[in-house]
DNA sequence: CTTACGGCCTGTACGC
DNA sequence: TGCGTACAGGCCGTAA
């Protein structure tokens, strides 16, 4: 499911309920999603506070006043909803499989279907070190991000150009649908071999990547199927995708006469115009 | 070392 | 209606 744009607004959504907010109580429903959660989880949570919650790529991290920190991911299906002290709580469902309490008496509850999410926590200090983290590339609305910067990361991979902006390690935070976004909006082709784009091609690209993480972060976020905010409103920038999904519609760049195909690139669906992507 | 592929898990949409 | 198949926003381990 969630991308950058999905993730960051998931954050902006928990952050004024979480951040200064001590965890009263923590339930788990299971062993572990992904990956098993840390023998000690709901202990290390258990009346702690929370100072800051940060997105790297698609990570939410949760800093500790332990200095540990609350590592999460949404994996393709997972879902925060938040339920205000006094309002009826939702019923618990099978794929609910956290659920966090504040002090403040919001329950914080994690559903994920899929289970491709993970919970975990670092040591204390070194989130950044964390498996999980410490190979993560260039992130893309930090300002580290620039042609010259694309061009490195790129220049020694022999994969497609759309196969590199899935992996995390050169650029992070980029999924399916952004990563034909952006190439859409540069005009390059996801057949491209990535070590090909250098100069102006890498700094369009890098261009590309900010404005449609960008576009779509002011928009809340894409909603497809059970997507929604932590506040249960729906992003809409599902309505702005130039090809995602769009197969044998019209190209919607202007005076283009092509029309969005879609092929398959390591096993994942690829939509694009022939005719303006290069 | 790099790259390609199958698997993880469930839900949904679609064709017959 | 029911069933089978394909596909879905991500990532990892393994094989080549």
């Amino acid at each position: 499911m969630p991308e950058l744009p999905e993730v960051e607004t998931v954050r902006r959504g928990l952050a004024p309920h979480l951040e200064g907010q001590r965890l009263v109580r923590v339930q788990v429903r299971r062993a572990g999603l992904r990956i098993p959660f840390p023998p000690d989880f709901v202990q290390a949570l258990t009346g702690q506070r929370v100072t800051q919650l940060e997105r790297r790529a698609k990570y939410l991290l949760a800093h500790l006043e332990t200095q540990r920190t609350l590592i999460m991911h949404l994996g393709m299906s997972g879902r925060f909803t938040l339920t205000a002290p006094g309002r009826p709580m939702a019923e618990t469902g099978p794929h609910d499989h956290v659920q966090i309490d504040t002090e403040a008496g919001m329950r914080i509850a994690y559903t994920d279907p899929r289970r491709f999410g993970v919970m975990t926590l670092s040591d204390p200090g070194a989130a950044a070190q964390h498996k999980l983290l410490r190979d993560l590339g260039i992130e893309p609305l930090s300002g580290a991000l620039s042609g010259p910067a694309l061009t490195g990361a790129l220049k020694s991979r022999r994969t497609a150009l759309k196969a590199a902006l899935l992996d995390q390690r050169i650029v992070a935070g980029i999924g399916n649908i952004y990563a034909c976004e952006a190439l859409h909006r540069a005009g390059l082709s996801p057949r491209r071999l990535s070590c090909t784009v250098n100069g102006v091609r890498a700094a369009r690209l890098a261009d590309a990547i900010r404005s449609v993480l960008t576009d779509a972060i002011a928009a809340g976020g894409s909603s497809l199927r059970d997507y929604v905010g932590a506040d249960g409103t729906l992003g809409y920038f599902q309505y702005s995708f130039s090809v995602y999904d769009r197969a044998a519609t019209p190209c919607p760049k202007p005076r283009c006469k092509g029309t969005i195909e879609r092929i398959t690139q390591g096993g994942r669906s690829t939509f694009y115009c022939g005719r303006c992507q290069k």
